[in-house]
Formats: structure tokens, C-alpha cells, sequence
DNA sequence: TAGGCCATCTGGTCCT
DNA sequence: AGGACCAGATGGCCTA
């Protein structure tokens, strides 16, 4: 889904075969295609990619960031190759829709103040990262009384607390969550009656 | 209009 | 070998 509101997207001008030399008549205006569905074999035309990039961008990317030389992958068939590549620009979407709906439930996981504005994904991650810590904290305050003797809610126990609940999840995969919140919350009870 | 945010494309690298 | 992951590049939309 596009984000506020706009309209429809126009996609990325497409990669083409450089060996194969399009017909440069047939280039099919973007900006009719929708992000969903597999529109990738409809954009199969028109060599844009020389143009729009300079052709050969020397660049690293991810493995030049990581130190290492890129070098070109042989090229295989021009026509299988192009297959490839769409197919792997649709699943490169669809990795990216799963992130983007990872986002979306954990915008909505999170209280903010400003709910008719969509939060960023910065503005995202930063709350969350301010919501967990916040959590932990009170959970330590409440459960402070239980701590052994001379440990108090400080990092040491929100480490404690970080560990427990992954010890929770390799044993008992994701349905550990609800369990380990209520022993928190048994734990919590315990204290107060103390 | 500039800047922020985003979706998408792309190719190299990592992992299974 | 092929898919997942990653990060740079690019262009569109929106807001101040």
C-alpha cells in the first residue's frame, strides 16, 4: 500500500537485455502498474538503464561496504537473464512488502502521540526502541523486590530479563511470549503482596 | 522549491 | 545453483 494516500507510484524505469536491442518505440510509459501482482513481464521493453545510470556505475554496494571487490557474474542467455532478473525484482518486492507490513504492525504495537500522522520507519524503530526500554523498566520496578539480594533494576537485571525471555523462546518458540508476560505479571503480583 | 520519505530497480555477496 | 539479503541509485509524492 502507498503511503499517505498518494496516488499510485510510477515504478522504476526497467532493466533490459543490453544485448538485445529493444524496440526504443515501444517504451511503455511508467506509472500504470501496480505494486502488487506481477506486472514485471508487461515492463519487459525499452533499454532505459544506460541512460538513467550512466551505464556502468562503479560502485560496491553491499560487498564493496564490506570490503570486497565486486566483479561481474558471467552472463548467460540475454533472454533467461532477463527472466531472472524480473523474477528477482519480484521477489525483492515482496521481501520489501513483508518489511514494510513488519513496520505497519509494529507502528501499531507502539503508542504515539501523533496517531493521525503515519510514523516513519525511523520514527518507528526509535519509539519502539524508547517503548521497549520503557517497558523494562517499570517491569524491573515491579519486580524489584524479588531481585536477589543486592541487585536492584538496573542493566544487569534488564539483562537477566533479555535472557530469560530468549531461554523462553528456543525452548517454547513464539508461544513463549504470552507465557513469559505471565509469569512477569504472577511475578509482578508476587511482589506486591510482599 | 528544497528536503524528507518512500518504492523500486539493480547487481554483488552471503547462505542453504 | 538459486534465493535471500544488502545497499546504492533513482525518481515520485508530499510538506514546510
Amino acid at each position: 500500500m502507498k503511503s499517505k494516500g498518494k496516488a499510485s507510484k510510477s515504478p522504476r524505469k526497467p532493466w533490459t537485455d543490453p544485448d538485445h536491442e529493444p524496440e526504443t518505440s515501444e517504451t511503455s510509459e511508467p506509472g500504470s502498474s501496480e505494486q502488487e501482482g506481477s506486472e514485471a513481464s508487461v515492463r519487459i521493453r525499452g533499454s532505459w538503464r544506460g541512460v538513467l545510470r550512466g551505464g556502468d556505475r562503479e560502485r560496491g554496494g553491499g560487498g564493496a561496504a564490506r570490503g570486497h571487490h565486486r566483479r561481474r557474474r558471467s552472463h548467460n542467455g540475454g533472454k533467461e537473464r532477463n527472466v531472472r532478473r524480473l523474477e528477482s525484482n519480484e521477489r525483492e518486492r515482496q521481501r520489501m512488502h513483508k518489511l514494510n507490513n513488519a513496520f505497519q504492525a509494529l507502528r501499531e504495537a507502539i503508542p504515539h502521540v501523533r496517531m493521525d500522522k503515519k510514523l516513519s520507519k525511523i520514527e518507528t524503530l526509535t519509539l519502539a526502541e524508547n517503548y521497549i526500554k520503557s517497558l523494562t523498566t517499570i517491569i524491573l520496578g515491579m519486580s524489584s523486590t524479588c531481585l536477589p539480594a543486592g541487585e536492584t533494576a538496573t542493566e544487569t537485571s534488564a539483562t537477566r530479563l533479555l535472557q530469560c525471555y530468549q531461554q523462553h523462546l528456543e525452548e517454547d518458540g513464539e508461544e513463549s511470549l504470552s507465557q513469559f508476560l505471565n509469569q512477569i505479571h504472577s511475578f509482578s503480583q508476587g511482589s506486591e503482596k510482599s
